[in-house]
DNA sequence: ACCTGAACACCGTTCAAGT
DNA sequence: ACCTGAACACCGTTCAAGT
């Protein structure tokens, strides 16, 4: 489907693995369209055959970064542990590259990239029966708390690696990010069941 | 308090100002160190006298643009109210310059600036009753949820005004954007109702 | 189909030196 | 106390031309 290894050059799949790759081991800030080119032994206008833009590069690699997420099965459960299930393979999955949810969270701002993983979330809230308004709402709430989350999750590994963090000024150290993550998640999924038609006033 | 207008030449506080209205007329991808200097007529190396990197000057912009939801009072209100009307505080704050959300977020995730809006946020939480874990957690997830739609809504008014909208797929069009936020802020305040000591299960 | 070469119009930051 | 001048080491993008 990508069409590899036809001809001589790149193709725009060698391209995009080539990103990923520097995404992986030198982040988000040196990933530049120069450096990029550079690996490949190309001129940075090489790039551009393959991509229009840089944005639309970071497009496609916030695709491949989301991806994986769509391997989640919650069997049989209710709508909630599937909700709780998805929002935790999205995170999984933005943590499985460096600077992973920066990308998709400023993809998803320019309203670029594909819907595939709000498009999950709000398949497992539908499955709660609430209405059409109810959960493109809820869905985006979630989705801001997920970008939000990982991406303060994944800047706080970087700074700490280089020992510069600026003072925290957030309370007492530690508290593992992923039960921090699944208290948010929690707190949301509840504010939802509180919105069930027989829910308790 | 600030020491302006003593000498000759610019204060620390004319920087500050003069970068919050570029913000204000161009956004924060024109606000350039470049710029800044241009437009108060010294060089661009002169304003690393008052700020010593870009950033810190964003830092400086940030806790000048969350200040006004200072100014908030919920009188005599239970702390759910209070929560509430300190979120639209701040969110009005926010919106009240082009990209705020933005430059309060990426300050927030390099752990500068003041914590006064977390702060704020946490205080009110407080007044429910809850542990300082569950505040703690509460005010982290309440916080991504106002920058990241905030940051969001700027967006999107900025693409709108430039037509270039990359088709927003994310259901319907409209649905106001205050009412979103107030779903979002409604859905944390009941998920954390639900965890009061008294709460129905 | 894929790339080169050269250019355009920029960036943030440092640092010795000036007044 | 506040700024200049000059440099360093970069950016993304365009476009005619080449194979």
């Amino acid at each position: 489907m990508t069409r590899a290894g036809t001809g001589r050059g790149h193709s725009r799949d060698d391209v995009a693995r080539a990103a990923l790759r520097i995404l992986d081991e030198y982040g988000l800030p040196d990933l530049t369209m120069r450096r990029l080119a550079a690996t490949l032994e190309v001129q940075p206008s090489a790039l551009y055959w393959h991509f229009p833009s840089k944005q639309s590069l970071l497009a496609e690699l916030s695709d491949r970064i989301v991806e994986p997420s769509a391997d989640t099965i919650a069997p049989g459960a209710d709508w909630a542990a599937h909700l709780t299930a998805h929002a935790f393979a999205l995170r999984d999955a933005l943590l499985a590259h460096r600077d992973g949810a920066e990308v998709v969270a400023s993809t998803i701002a320019l309203g670029l990239g594909s819907s595939a993983a709000r498009d999950r979330l709000g398949e497992a809230i539908i499955l709660g029966g609430f209405d059409e308004v109810t959960v493109r709402r809820a869905t985006a709430t979630l989705l801001h708390f997920i970008l939000g989350h990982v991406s303060h999750e994944q800047q706080k590994m970087q700074y700490d690696s280089l020992g510069v963090r600026g003072g925290e000024p957030g309370g007492a150290i530690g508290d593992a990010p992923q039960a921090e993550f699944a208290f948010g998640v929690d707190l949301l999924v509840n504010g939802l069941r509180s919105r069930l038609p027989d829910a308790v006033p």
